[in-house]
RNA sequence: GGUCGAUUGGCUCAGUGGUAGAGCGUUCGCUUCACAUGCGAAAGGUCGCAGGUUCGAUCCCUGCAUCGACCACCA
């Protein structure tokens, strides 16, 4: 053995050595509970974080229970990731002076799908050099077209069950995405900005989007504001086009606020549109999707097309020309910006289509208060869940993007010729149109075979198959061009990817039948509300049963001053240059050691050097030990009497170190079990370099030049164990060590599957 | 505005109802034949503040302070 374990000479070794052996693969076993881990499922757009080697608490576990002898799934996946994906190629389009609206959908789609395959293999080969023992052989893919079949008949199923309908709502609009987006995918950003005070006739009003006057329905204020009180039921006049405009009450009106009187533009403002739809206002839109003004009549002739920030300038200086402003004082307020793209988020009209959460979510509320899925840590964590689900929202599932499964319904163009229409025609130009209007000028072949995207009214009619239409039997249909959220997908993940048949659960797969509900689930909070909530809703709606036994929520990394490590802040630590310098167990040992449950983790240098160091020194333990035996000329393990408490001339020294093994063979159990992972590798560290090394090692030195087998025996028993227990945390260095002292001991071959976790009675 | 978390030796952080722990750093001594990615020793904390419960609190409860995170609202 070499005075110091060079990972580099081992790690690859290793890691195919497992997977030749086919220890990662569960065999189906009827009379065994299996342990199965679905790994929460990395972008297939982007390279591995620091966060991903965190997925090292999941092999912890899996090894663990392979070990123990269970029939251990870990099952691995990449995610398309929708919108991320597709921003993340669209700036790698723009690098080339591209966009998106160059390609018709079926091109674009191809380009991203080779973009993300190079991407997908890459993820792969970075958790192997993580030592992650995934089952490389069930590894699914988001977009896989049997992954995808099932996805698309569970809304089918949800259709039928009446949960899904196609509703015109105000969402967030991300004019530079080109797509809506869920509430939970805004983020707010303080803004320096003004607050306009306008004459509306008999009332002033404060805004701060002046642009949208002209959408304006009616003026709100609040029915106990006594300033008001004579006022209410009267008119208020929008300046610029004297329009005549109710003046109404709400309670949400705040009083304090500007004047108290609130312009009331449904179209444009969430609180506005719930305001509107109280009172049967009319919604008038004048933002188009493009973020520009529209060329609708209310609005002034040099204010049409003008794109937002420059139609509030003109609308502003339209108003100081009039004597309308008022005045304008500095305000700071929080505005909604896509969490993308950063761009300013547009509420907005546009249909889309809607999953009714409530029923799902009032089993996943239960299924968690009966204890059927457990929470860890609990009591933090427990809340937050019931905080979501007890005030969740309709699910928009709607995305105006390419890079998705694009939703199964079909709209026929004879019924509805309103159908507003992109494409690219044969004179590679983008056209954009009514379908009534463009079908004068274009074949409908034409326009399929360039088709960008399709708005249908919210009222357009449908069908959920591509036959002739079920009304008037054409066959010019389209599919919608609305793809599926990406958690549409990601939510029915332990569903689809174990095998389920959604039409009838009893044809599932003997995957499915056995290895679902899964035993832990393992991530980040963060995604405790995207991704765990969806996944308890879905596997509840289509099995009755949930999809994981324990939630087990993780740290998270942050650098070295606390600080999320984020691409924008450039405090990114990449996981494989880590791996590269001090070798994964070092890593893998850093992100585990002496961390407190769902803390933060700061990593640096040091820490994964330190950890290296434990490995050397556990290298050297053997080392040591490996060359005790030799020199006592012993060719094989049986030369040496295994250990018992029994045998002759066990001294009290010997007795005491055994003790302390079996004690912490029960404690890294009991830990393990409880998902107290950061403890665990605490007391084995401990016990490891202080007990065994600096104190029983030393103290038999003596003894072991006097020909004493009884030492040989006591350290290469605590040896063999102790590498058992650190196996799950350090699985490189141990089975190393595992193949270097091959002839010490008896089988097996390999350390993973087939040595049983000790014992410690 | 609401919720949650943190506050422990110089730094980073574990932990427990019964007189404080680790790693790193620091100081001193070691080229000891497993390891200088090491060995031996040492210094260093009234466990944020104020009350309460308890025979006893760093740990439980209440309040406060500071920092951080999240949610909601922001016309």
């Amino acid at each position: 053995m070499d005075k110091v374990f060079d990972q580099k000479k081992y790690e690859e070794k290793i890691y195919s050595m497992w997977e030749k052996s086919g220890v990662f693969s569960p065999k189906i076993n009827q009379k065994r509970k299996p342990f199965t881990v679905i790994l929460p499922l990395p972008n297939a757009n982007d390279p591995m974080h620091m966060g991903h080697a965190l997925f090292t608490v999941e092999d912890i576990m899996v090894r663990y229970h392979r070990m123990l002898g269970d029939p251990t799934l870990w099952l691995p996946g990449g995610d398309h990731a929708g919108i991320e994906t597709q921003y993340v190629f669209e700036k790698h389009l723009a690098s080339e002076g591209k966009s998106r609206f160059d390609f018709d959908r079926k091109t674009l789609y191809k380009m991203i799908w080779d973009f993300c395959d190079k991407n997908k293999d890459l993820n792969k080969n970075q958790m192997k050099l993580l030592g992650f023992s995934m089952d490389w052989s069930r590894y699914h893919y988001s977009l896989e077209p049997r992954i995808v079949a099932k996805v698309l008949k569970t809304f089918k199923k949800l259709h039928d069950d009446g949960l899904v309908y196609r509703g015109e709502r105000i969402v967030n609009y991300c004019t530079r995405c080109g797509t809506a987006f869920s509430d939970l995918e805004v983020v707010y950003k303080e803004q320096n900005s003004f607050l306009y005070y306008l004459d509306y006739g008999p009332v002033q009003i404060a805004t701060t989007r002046p642009e949208t006057i002209f959408a304006d329905v009616a003026v709100a204020v609040n029915p106990k504001d006594k300033r008001y009180n004579n006022l209410v039921g009267k008119k208020a006049t929008i300046p610029l086009i004297n329009f005549k405009i109710p003046i109404i009450t709400n309670e949400n009106i705040d009083i304090k606020f500007g004047t108290g009187a609130l312009k009331v533009t449904p179209a444009h403002d969430t609180l506005d549109y719930e305001i509107g739809v109280k009172n049967n206002l009319q919604i008038i839109s004048i933002i188009e999707q493009t973020g520009r003004i529209k060329s609708d009549p209310r609005v002034p002739d040099e204010i049409q097309g003008l794109y937002v920030n420059k139609a509030r300038q003109k609308t502003l200086e339209l108003l100081e020309q009039n004597g309308k402003l008022v005045k304008k004082e500095p305000l700071t307020h929080s505005v909604g910006v896509c969490y993308k793209c950063s761009n300013v988020i547009e509420p907005m009209i546009i249909p889309q289509w809607f999953v009714k959460t409530k029923p799902l979510a009032a089993p996943a509320i239960a299924a968690v208060k009966k204890g059927k899925t457990k929470i860890f840590p609990k009591k933090r964590f427990e809340k937050l869940y019931f905080d979501w689900m007890e005030n969740i929202i309709d699910w928009n599932i709607s995305r105006q993007v390419v890079w998705g499964p694009r939703i199964p319904v079909w709209y026929c163009f004879n019924c509805n010729s309103q159908i507003q229409i992109s494409f690219i025609n044969k004179n590679k130009e983008c056209v954009k149109g009514v379908y009534e209007t463009l079908s004068q000028r274009y074949s409908f072949d034409e326009i399929s075979g360039g088709l960008q995207s399709i708005l249908a009214p919210k009222n357009a009619s449908y069908q959920l198959d591509n036959k002739r239409c079920h009304k008037c039997g054409s066959d010019k249909l389209l599919q919608e061009t609305d793809t599926f959220d990406t958690w549409f997908l990601s939510g029915q993940w332990p569903l689809t990817t174990l095998g389920i048949d959604v039409d009838n659960i009893k044809k599932s797969s003997e995957d499915f039948k056995y290895f679902y509900p899964t035993s832990v689930l393992d991530t980040l909070w963060d995604i405790l509300f995207f991704w765990v909530g969806r996944m308890m809703m879905f596997g509840l709606y289509l099995t009755n049963e949930v999809p994981f036994r324990v939630v087990h929520i993780h740290a998270r990394v942050v650098d070295q001053f606390g600080k999320k490590m984020s691409k924008s802040k450039g405090n990114v630590v990449d996981p494989i240059v880590m791996v590269d310098k001090y070798g994964a167990d070092a890593l893998r040992w850093a992100l585990v050691a002496g961390v407190g449950p769902a803390s933060d983790i700061a990593i640096s240098d040091d820490k994964v050097k330190g950890a290296r160091n434990f490995a050397n020194k556990i290298w050297n333990i053997s080392r040591f030990i490996d060359m005790k035996l030799k020199d006592a000329a012993v060719e094989d393990y049986k030369s040496i009497p295994e250990f018992s408490d029994k045998m002759k001339g066990v001294s009290p020294n010997d007795k005491k170190i055994v003790e302390k093994l079996n004690k912490i063979i029960n404690l890294t159990s009991k830990y393990l079990e409880s998902y107290k992972f950061g403890l665990a590798s605490e007391k084995l560290y401990a016990f490891v370099w202080h007990d065994f090394a600096d104190k029983y090692l030393e103290s038999v030195k003596k003894r072991l030049e006097t020909n004493d087998l009884v030492p040989l025996s006591v350290l290469r028993h605590v040896l063999f164990n102790t590498l058992k227990l650190l196996h799950p945390f350090i699985p490189f260095v141990t089975e190393s060590i595992w193949q270097e002292l091959k002839s010490q001991r008896k089988s097996p071959d390999i350390m993973l599957v087939a040595s049983s976790w000790p014992s410690g009675k």
